[in-house]
DNA sequence: CATCTATTGGACTAATTAGTCCAAACTGTT
DNA sequence: AACAGTTTGGACTAATTAGTCCAATAGATG
């Protein structure tokens, strides 16, 4: 059988394989990750591969999964008490910063997947679902703290304002990544405060 | 030599290998089109491939090219003049009601092709570039002409506008793809549309 | 030690891939 | 009709791919 590995010897063999195949689709993307990169990668054979994983699509899932957690690891305190205009105001900035470093390449590792695998794989677009979700939720409920603190209107809705802002985030990281210009998420950030702000309930 | 069909004949011929591939790679992704599909859909031999583009990379960037042309053609006339917020609501109302037939699936065609192609091939990420600053271009004049008229505040950059209204775009198409819910492109055109609204400078 | 399971090595298959090459067929021009 | 350039057919190469299978080894457990 495959999967879960029942000795410690085993966990780091799969969390090896793991750990090569999400840097190889962070740098060729999903469909530029073969397993043969992953074996020459990690020295580990076929059989090593297929014991600890189906195939290759569930190799792809796990990736995805850790992918996540390493975005949001990269956020670290910042995502873990969003809830006042400074605490947002700092995870904003590092966001931009984040790119301004990286010369505005690689977009959001989750977000890229999505175009990449959404259409092809059903449980891969599952698993991005997921991962864009655990990060929303984190927005979604300092939000949540703040309305109750009365820093919000009473009749803004944080779960939409939620959303808004992760469209925002994506849609400038995927703005950046493409003009190669961190400006790009600055702006979409700007607008995304403002409409944070917003006093006025719309529509 | 390559490339510039000479004939009629063979503008037809680079037109529906041109026409196929753009149609694999919405379907498949761009690594999942082959040029085996190609031929099987078209039945182009392999001559005719290479006699019309370099080789599979001229293909895919001769696709994001035609995608662009799609996209904007899609939108038509609503796109032209986005001078008044009774237009841009025509078009914002548009583009939800095209994701809800399509019931979220798909994305933004060319945004789709950001996440697969902008870090593995410089040539298509500026083509990329070029299709979605195209399409930011004609928001842009909308915004500009709305401003000589008066309709947006003074020192309203519609520049900086049109981005942050691109990123929401883009954003929430990715949401509601990765979600399978249109529902998510709207809250984020909500927002866009408040932003531009807005009447304070923020920053 | 004996035994059972987990782990590993690596040969092998079968299919698909992009790209090259040469000769044939077609098309318009003189 | 003869010629020149364009277009096409398709065999061929060389490399890469995911996945299967069997036997060997390592490690834990009684």
């Amino acid at each position: 059988m495959t999967r879960a590995p029942a000795t410690e010897k085993g966990r780091a063999t799969r969390e090896r394989i793991l750990q090569a195949a999400a840097e190889l689709v962070a740098e060729k993307g999903a469909a530029g990750m073969s397993l043969d990169d992953v074996r020459a990668r990690t020295g580990a054979s076929r059989s090593q591969l297929y014991h600890y994983f189906e195939d290759r699509n569930d190799l792809v899932r796990a990736v995805i999964d850790v992918t996540t957690d390493a975005v949001l690891d990269v956020q670290g305190d910042l995502i873990g008490r969003l809830d006042s205009w400074a605490a947002i105001d700092r995870w904003f900035d590092a966001l931009v910063a984040f790119q301004v470093e990286r010369q505005g390449r690689g977009g959001c590792p989750i977000g890229s997947l999505a175009g990449q695998l959404a259409e092809q794989d059903a449980g891969a677009r599952i698993a991005i679902a997921n991962g864009l979700e655990r990060w929303e939720a984190h927005l979604r409920d300092g939000l949540v703290g703040m309305k109750a603190r009365g820093k919000l209107r009473k009749d803004a809705d944080p779960a939409e304002l939620a959303t808004a802002t992760m469209a925002s985030i994506q849609g400038g990281l995927l703005l950046t990544q493409v003009r190669r210009d961190p400006a790009q998420l600055r702006i979409a950030l700007d607008a995304a405060r403002a409409n944070l702000h917003q006093k006025g309930k719309r529509r």
